[in-house]
RNA sequence: UGGGGCGUCGCCAAGCGGCAAGGCAGCGGGUUUUGAUCCCGCCAUUCGGAGGUUCGAAUCCUCCCGCCCCAGCCA
């Protein structure tokens, strides 16, 4: 599946940058805070980040912007390392955190205070809300915005030695509190949170805000473009402010673009969390999940996401993808790579009554590409036919196995049922059928061709397998406007069942993707699946054209 | 009613003054031992609207309309 490399506006600037000598390397960062797992959004960003410096010869790093302690957690720095490997890529040397630079910030702050542009405000956070002015109304200025360097130096060292209450003071930037942005209006650099920090423990009690921060880290780095999405943009000046008064080492510059939305799905780690934690799933990595590691347990591949996202491509419009694209490209990929299986999921017994013997068959494991070989199946008297392949009567639409009327078993012989019993209720509990002779590989004799062909176990080796049937965890297609997810939640998101695989399926590893043919792509658990006790998602059924009206 | 963005086919999205790419979905037809795949064809005289500039505008200018974001000591 090659993916072509559309035009878009940043790889347009990137371009004109080094066309222009503004830049004479490009490097990038993906910059996830530790407080959850990553989900297709996040997806969607290291492609951009990791993609652009890939194209252009330049580097990407992983920095956890890890500077609000509370919300964080080192389990999520784990797992997201592992997503961001398990996507394809690799990031330039060390993992980098916002926490390692908690010394240069501080000095920079200080800096600030030096240099005029930076105090220690008394104000609760209630009244700097009210001292901050509306979106049409200009704020006040603080009481203690005209406190002496010295006295700022001394109260902000104070508050770094721990001797006041968290949410006692704060140091902001001295900026203008009439800006008609609200982000200039004096923001705060620098709050007081006695809460031990995943990576520097109890080494700091004040911790500085992602405004502060930010910028200072895409410089320390030497980033070129800092890319980020659209509701940043109104940032951009006090990024650009921080840059200019500071002594940085380089000058990077923002640009933002806008975030994925995919219909059908959250992309909230707010509200991922809050599925997981009313247990409407099992957790962060359940397949139902849009979170890289649900949907690489659901079976999709880093390269079908990745593909998604370029298809999808960057700009600045907000929208909403229909999911149906992310679907098609996780068929594509899966229609090349997966080798073909059979599998009955939904049991009927059918006796082939003239068969003497079992036999051994050679079936292709892809119709389209001789290099994924053959396997032998074996085909024996009894076998599993799928319940909805078998009617006792139907019209000429009907491509299966009807009473008097002949399919070909997939990959062997074509067959004619006979006849059927049925129970009490009406409803059929096994077939007979006849094996048309000569028919391996070619049409019967008699001119008197096949109407269709079906899927079959034979029941001899048969191994059974539980599967995991999954369907879209919402139900509307915006659920993310939803006030409740109860009321949205597709209640019937999972079904399981048991099936019956053909015996070559005894070996399938965890995570080995297969099409069971007529039914749909399956992956086995990567955590639950074993030889002894096969269980398979369904990772996402086939293109199903089929207009039920016979 | 302040500031910042965005409006091109049902959904994404190229295009950057020279006469509307592509993908998804959809619709026809062909091939097929998966009602899959594959193949062929169709699918915006028109770019939120109205004016204007120009030989020529989706691309430039003006006004209007619609949608998104911002009032965390979250990121």
């Amino acid at each position: 599946m090659d993916t072509e490399l559309r035009s878009n506006f940043l790889r347009t600037q990137i371009q004109s940058d080094l066309d222009q000598g503004l830049v004479d390397r490009v490097v990038t960062r993906f910059p996830p805070e530790p407080n959850g797992f990553l989900h297709i959004g996040h997806a969607k960003s290291i492609t951009v980040n990791f993609g652009l410096a890939q194209q252009y010869g330049g580097r990407c790093n992983l920095r956890f912007d890890d500077t609000n302690p509370e919300k964080e957690s080192q389990t999520f720095i784990d797992a997201i390392e592992e997503d961001v490997r398990w996507l394809g890529y690799e990031w330039q040397g060390e993992t980098r955190y916002a926490s390692s630079y908690f010394g240069q910030l501080f000095d920079w702050a200080v800096f600030l205070i030096d240099t005029g542009r930076a105090y220690v405000c008394d104000l609760s956070a209630d009244e700097a809300r009210t001292y901050r002015g509306t979106l049409t109304e200009p704020g006040k200025n603080s009481p203690y915005r005209d406190r002496t360097v010295a006295e700022n130096r001394t109260l902000f060292e104070a508050m770094r030695a721990g001797e006041y209450e968290d949410g006692e003071r704060v140091l902001r930037a001295k900026i203008d509190m009439s800006s008609p942005n609200i982000n200039l209006r004096d923001p705060t650099l620098y709050r007081i949170r006695r809460v031990t920090h995943h990576q520097t423990g109890d080494d700091w009690v004040i911790y500085p805000t992602y405004d502060f921060a930010h910028g200072q880290e895409d410089a320390i780095e030497g980033i070129s473009h800092s890319i980020c999405t659209l509701e940043f943009e109104d940032h951009k000046p006090l990024y650009d402010w921080f840059i200019e008064c500071l002594p940085v080492p380089s000058r990077p510059r923002q640009y933002e673009f806008a975030r994925l939305n995919v219909n059908y799905t959250v992309t909230s780690k707010r509200k991922l969390k809050l599925l997981v934690d009313s247990g409407a799933v099992a957790g962060w990595d359940d397949p139902r999940m849009p979170t890289i590691a649900g949907m690489r347990r659901r079976g999709y591949s880093p390269e079908a996401l990745r593909h998604f996202c370029e298809e999808v491509g960057t700009s600045r419009s907000d929208g909403v993808v229909d999911v149906g694209m992310l679907e098609s490209a996780v068929r594509n990929d899966l229609n090349v790579h997966a080798p073909r299986a059979m599998a009955v999921l939904n049991p009927l017994a059918l006796e082939l009554t003239n068969l003497a013997a079992t036999e051994i068959l050679s079936v292709a494991n892809h119709p389209a590409d001789e290099t994924m070989g053959r396997r032998e199946v074996t085909l024996s008297r009894n076998i599993w036919i799928d319940r909805e392949d078998f009617r006792q009567e139907a019209n000429k639409k009907f491509k299966r196995l009807v009473v008097g009327k002949r399919v070909r078993l997939r990959g062997g012989y074509v067959i004619e049922a006979e006849r059927c019993d049925v129970d009490v209720h009406g409803e059929v509990t096994k077939v007979y059928a006849t094996v048309v002779p000569q028919t391996l590989g070619e049409d019967p004799d008699d001119g008197v061709k096949a109407k269709g062909v079906i899927h079959w176990v034979d029941q001899s080796n048969a191994v059974e397998a539980e599967i995991r049937s999954y369907d879209r965890l919402f139900a509307v297609s915006d659920p993310s406007s939803a006030e409740d997810f109860d009321q949205v939640i597709n209640q019937n998101s999972l079904t399981t069942s048991t099936a019956f695989l053909e015996a070559s399926l005894a070996y399938a590893v965890p995570e080995a993707r297969y099409q069971f043919e007529r039914e749909g792509y399956f992956i086995a658990d990567r955590y639950d699946h074993s030889s002894e006790q096969p269980v398979f998602n369904k990772v996402i059924g086939l293109r199903d054209t089929w207009v039920t009206n016979d």
